[in-house]
DNA sequence: AAATTATGCTAAATCATTTTAGTTACCTAT
DNA sequence: ATAGGTAACTAAAATGATTTAGCATAATTT
């Protein structure tokens, strides 16, 4: 048995194609369809289990029901948790998920994105790598509905979700004067995306207040994990006053507890420890590390919001959220 | 300017609709088309850039390039790692991916794939909760290429990938003995999938050859981290001569490490740990953990292999690919 | 009673492609 | 001179929806 067309349920109904794709698409109403035709096309549908075909569909409207998720990395807990959200609430809404990592490549990720206009996907939320201003303004241009989020372009009308860098930073860097630490270092990554900006602001501002001198190690964003402990280690055996870290981002916090490991300096006896972007493995670590918790469900929520807003609203104006973040103390940072 | 059709490249070339379709498809050999035309067709293509509208073909052919992914959570470290690179060489070789989380959920799996199945997807990489025997083999009839990984159907025909769990659990138990540990608990999940009664198979059948009872905690698969962590904590309160413990799975030993911790209880002079399931994690933390792990990437190259395969040559015998674990030692079952 | 309006529906064009079943023109062999 | 073959191409049907423009008929107004 081939699959029902929309042409069946016409004749079952005795009725015309077009009546019934008008009471497919809601239309019945004002299309001036009877309540009795209405009701008998609806249950015909629902007898014979009927499915439009979505690539007629498509063809006609342009229009896919599929979100493009375009993250830096995947395998990332951060973004995995993320996208795991705004996978569930969207199939809730009838919409699927296409996504992929761009690795912060810029080259790589026009790449990708050109392959999904293609595929005329219906929305974007991004993490975008820098360099990326053109195909984001492209996007918007074409009225596709497009949310960026963990960083922006400040030159650019677009919606995003972001933390507050900067206060969680400083929140961060407070707590270790706070706790009785006095030499503190960032280290960060060498990327001039925004939310690394923003954290290592935060971080001077407050050191500064202090009446503290900033000291900054700035790592290659592609460097391996094995060179990013080396380039930690070498820095924590030259600046041996050194009492505490704060890490800008998870991975380097990863990093830097291996390197803290090799050279068997104890948390928090010999250095303190605090890391943007909490995680399970914070909790779990013995000692259990301080974090900068991003609220994850918040801004999943928020984006897939923002954009099906959107994509049903499209005149509607630019939304930029900006959610705070929440210090979590654990044994990392407190003196004994 | 509107999107350009395949209308108006043959309109450039003076010549038919169908010849542009032939030469794009391949099939200007085996349809004579002459050289100069052909390669007239491709500079003209080429100049203007011309894309396919992917739903008009779709709507012929019945193809969507799309390969669904259907895990059991995206954010657990292992899935998110294969998802990386499926969707990597997906992408390669001209496929997108859409995916989603089960959550172990046979309802919720089957309701997804009742919704991707209307989609047209090309193909699916499924790691299937219980009770989906029928859906599979719905997927099967359909001739729709299925690839499943992590467990399988001993009663289905299917292709799968999965590692060697009874070995991978044999070795580790082993691993133990020979460390001079002897008495050695298995903690995993109350479900009865493939994977995780391997290992308990593995874990039994190596206690028993060492001459010593096994002693096992099943905790219910859809507790809490709490819950998780409380079960194991009374279990270890309650039997005090054990000195090892060996977790079937990457989340189990999370639970697990926590639950030391809080009773204060020192790896490996206290008790010592193997986990199933490497993870970044069991590297940084201190004491660094054993654990068996998977070939993530020759898993997720073999999975995207054979299902582009099975999407050429339909009629392919299925394929079952068994992969090694591989025991990495580290301090956690390590006497001092 | 004629003109107007409202109601309830539908024919046919359109979207961009693939594919079947040809056609035309030329060449070769008898 | 003619049948048969082949090289090189193409007209048109089919895929399954949406949407514009319009057609009867009945009800209402003048």
């Amino acid at each position: 048995m081939a699959r029902l067309s929309i042409k069946d349920i016409a004749q079952r109904c005795n009725t015309s194609i077009t009546t019934v794709s008008f009471v497919l698409n809601g239309r019945a109403e004002e299309k001036r369809i009877s309540r009795d035709l209405k009701e008998k096309i609806l249950k015909t549908i629902e007898d014979t289990g009927y499915k439009q075909n979505l690539f007629a569909r498509g063809m006609r409207t342009g229009k896919t029901n599929i979100i493009g998720l375009i993250v830096e990395d995947i395998s990332n807990a951060f973004f995995s948790a993320v996208a795991r959200i705004i996978e569930e609430n969207a199939y809730k809404r009838g919409y699927k998920i296409i996504y992929c990592s761009t690795d912060d490549n810029t080259s790589k990720t026009k790449e990708l994105i050109k392959l999904f206009v293609e595929r005329n996907l219906d929305g974007y939320i991004i993490t975008p790598p820098k360099g990326l201003e053109d195909e984001i303004q492209f996007l918007i241009n074409k009225k596709i509905p497009v949310v960026l989020f963990d960083r922006y372009f400040p030159g650019l009308e677009t919606d995003y979700v972001i933390v507050d860098n900067f206060n969680g930073a400083k929140n961060a860097v407070q707590h270790l004067f706070d706790a009785g630490f006095g030499n503190i270092a960032l280290v960060t990554t060498s990327s001039a995306q925004t939310q690394m900006l923003e954290r290592l602001n935060g971080y001077e501002k407050t050191v500064i207040e202090n009446g503290k001198k900033p000291k900054i190690l700035k790592i290659p964003f592609d460097h391996s994990a094995e060179q990013n402990i080396k380039t930690i280690s070498a820095y924590l055996k030259k600046d041996k006053d050194l009492d505490a870290i704060f890490f800008a981002t998870n991975y380097l916090a990863f990093g830097g507890l291996e390197a803290l490991n090799a050279l068997e300096m104890k948390i928090p006896d010999d250095i303190a420890v605090v890391a943007f972007d909490d995680q399970e493995f914070f909790r779990i670590y013995n000692p259990s590390i301080t974090a900068v918790s991003q609220p994850v469900k918040d801004i999943s929520l928020q984006l897939i919001d923002i954009l099906l807003q959107k994509m049903e609203t499209p005149e509607k104006p630019a939304e930029r959220i900006i959610l705070s973040t929440n210090l979590i103390p654990r044994n990392s940072s407190i003196k004994k």
